[in-house]
DNA sequence: ATGAAAGCGCTAACAC
DNA sequence: GTGTTAGCGCTTTCAT
């Protein structure tokens, strides 16, 4: 391959006689060049293949038109459905994306902070890995001036515009429908308290219990239980006890939810009739599993969007003093054939 | 928030009464700068909190470091998995990844690959929409001298590093299985046939039959079958034949398959006795189906770490004549419940 | 309406 | 080892 440079708008100035500026201003759609030539400098640029310089434009300027976005694992369904939705959202307006992934690891999560500071992002979108306790990364954002969003993991205490679902109030529904069918000793998977959503979660789920004077049961709550493989371990051990659950919420994933159906299958529980399974996320699979799934649909897609839209608006506020705002989305409790003992 | 500005090297320098260049040369660790000089400016950084201002360095080397991936949509699972196989590859050597979807519009992929040239990326992955049977936008990236690496859905004319499954031998592989299980109308669900991908799928299909001395039935090959619905439709059509399939290859995707299976179901088509059924993809809900779906894996997370890795070697490659090599990566059959009409 | 010139923050010759 | 200087490609005052 040859290795020939790239046109600037040196090139175009030279090659018609102008300043480089005002091929700079024409090229921006300046109302201060003189239409004819304008016309003159798009039609040589495009002779000439030119394509804008980003990097210099946004060194120049100032700022970058891009967001970061750090998730613990792109391909997730939910984190992958959020981050759709920002693009989506985010592309209109001439903005990029940078996607990063912490695999759960803070360690890596502070390096992709670092990686988007060093980068000039104009906004760092973060959903915290499952180690992050502590949250001097996200105050460094604060500090440059770097505009940052938390989403459905955050840290509570960090003042930052959040988009969240309402885990609590989705929870106590759920577990209010299991007891509405009838189901009496209701088993929790919870997954790790460090997690705002997993212990919103459990909140909701003991909340529900007392509501309906129903007693909390230690034996039927299970911490980290929060993949297939986890779920499935501890649906043996509850099937095993002398009482039994009839229901198990796997408040953490519909993997999890999973792994109890596995089990439940395994140890020849009927399902719905004997044990009622209610899963978390909506994922694709437990529209056809057998039976279908039980679960709470986050509005992932939705979710991204709105995140997008926050910063945007945010860029238009010409008010300094930005209001954290948190805004909470309704998650949507599908009720399928997994919990529904009593049919409906 | 105050809009205090950022440190930069000359902050740095000022404040020790060196110069700028050293701080630069302390900074990326250069042996030509004394250890006591350089542990004091590493100090003196971490004190005034000074990040490196990535836009600018690359501005002036000339590179990005970047690389930027455009899919047709970022959350389907196969499209996912390779971006985190990218991700994880390229990120320990330090580059970053630039995420775009096409939303399957071709104009939106010529968008796209405008921003990355502007961006100056170093290198370019992409997926070709289902729209796209025009190439000048590949060409152009190629005369810029910006790495171009292709994969799954190629412009196979277009002489680039290309990254494939070999989709013939998976469905030729997929289809005799089907025939050594006894199945002999097998049906094809087709996906639009100027992606290189659903061609292959094709021939790989009439070439088994070929091999095995079965006849092609036309009324057995419908065309554009490529989501839950048109699957469902396409099903539903051949299951109502006067001498109906005895085996459904979904060829286009996992989710056909779904189609399938719900008319199946429906229509009260016993499988795999009355009806055989293969996928594509290994989507993770193919496993726990009733029954489980046979189908194709294609090591989604792999390929991403090979086109990395590709781009990565080819860097190192200080020969000016690219080849522009094609490695194929050979998918998996995964058989399950849904084609073991003899058992197995 | 256009041009001249400075400078965003960094790196890499080139000097000493 | 360290300093001086130029320049990556662009935008934006400030002149005219």
């Amino acid at each position: 391959m040859s290795s020939k440079k790239r046109t600037t708008i040196y090139d175009i100035a030279e090659k018609l006689n102008i300043a480089p500026s005002s091929v700079s201003r024409a090229l921006s759609n300046s109302p201060l060049v003189k239409e004819a030539t304008k016309k003159l400098i798009l039609k040589t640029a495009e002779e000439l293949n030119y394509k804008i310089n980003t990097i210099a434009s946004n060194l120049r300027k100032g700022q970058s038109n891009t967001i970061g976005v750090i998730v613990p694992r792109i391909n997730q369904n939910f984190f992958a459905d959020v981050i759709a939705g920002i693009e989506e959202a985010s592309y209109r307006q001439g903005y990029n994306l940078i996607i990063c992934q912490s695999n759960e690891s803070y360690e890596r999560e502070v390096q992709c902070v670092n990686t988007l500071i060093n980068q000039q992002v104009d906004c760092i979108v973060v959903s915290l890995s499952v180690e992050t306790t502590d949250y001097k990364h996200l105050e460094s954002v604060l500090d440059r001036n770097i505009e940052l969003i938390q989403f459905d993991r955050v840290a509570e205490n960090i003042e930052t515009l959040k988009v969240l679902n309402d885990n609590h109030q989705a929870s106590m529904e759920a577990v209010s429908h299991l007891i509405e069918q009838g189901y009496k000793r209701i088993a929790l998977l919870e997954g790790p308290q460090n997690l705002n959503i997993f212990r919103k979660r459990k909140e909701g789920y003991l909340d529900a219990l007392k509501n309906h004077g129903l007693p909390v049961i230690e034996e039927l709550m299970l911490a980290n239980a929060w993949t297939t493989e986890l779920g499935a371990e501890a649906t043996r051990k509850l099937l095993s006890l002398p009482q039994p659950p009839d229901a198990i919420f796997a408040s953490t994933s519909d993997f999890a939810a999973l792994g109890v159906l596995q089990v439940a299958t395994e140890m020849n529980f009927k399902v719905p009739q004997q044990l009622g399974i209610c899963g978390y996320s909506n994922e694709n699979f437990t529209e056809i599993t057998n039976p279908s799934v039980t679960t709470i649909d986050q509005h992932s897609v939705y979710m991204g969007k709105t995140i997008a839209n926050l910063f945007l608006d945010e860029l238009k506020n010409t008010d300094t003093s930005v209001a954290p705002k948190t805004v909470s989305i309704k998650p949507k409790l599908i009720i399928r054939n997994s919990t529904l003992k009593n049919g409906k």
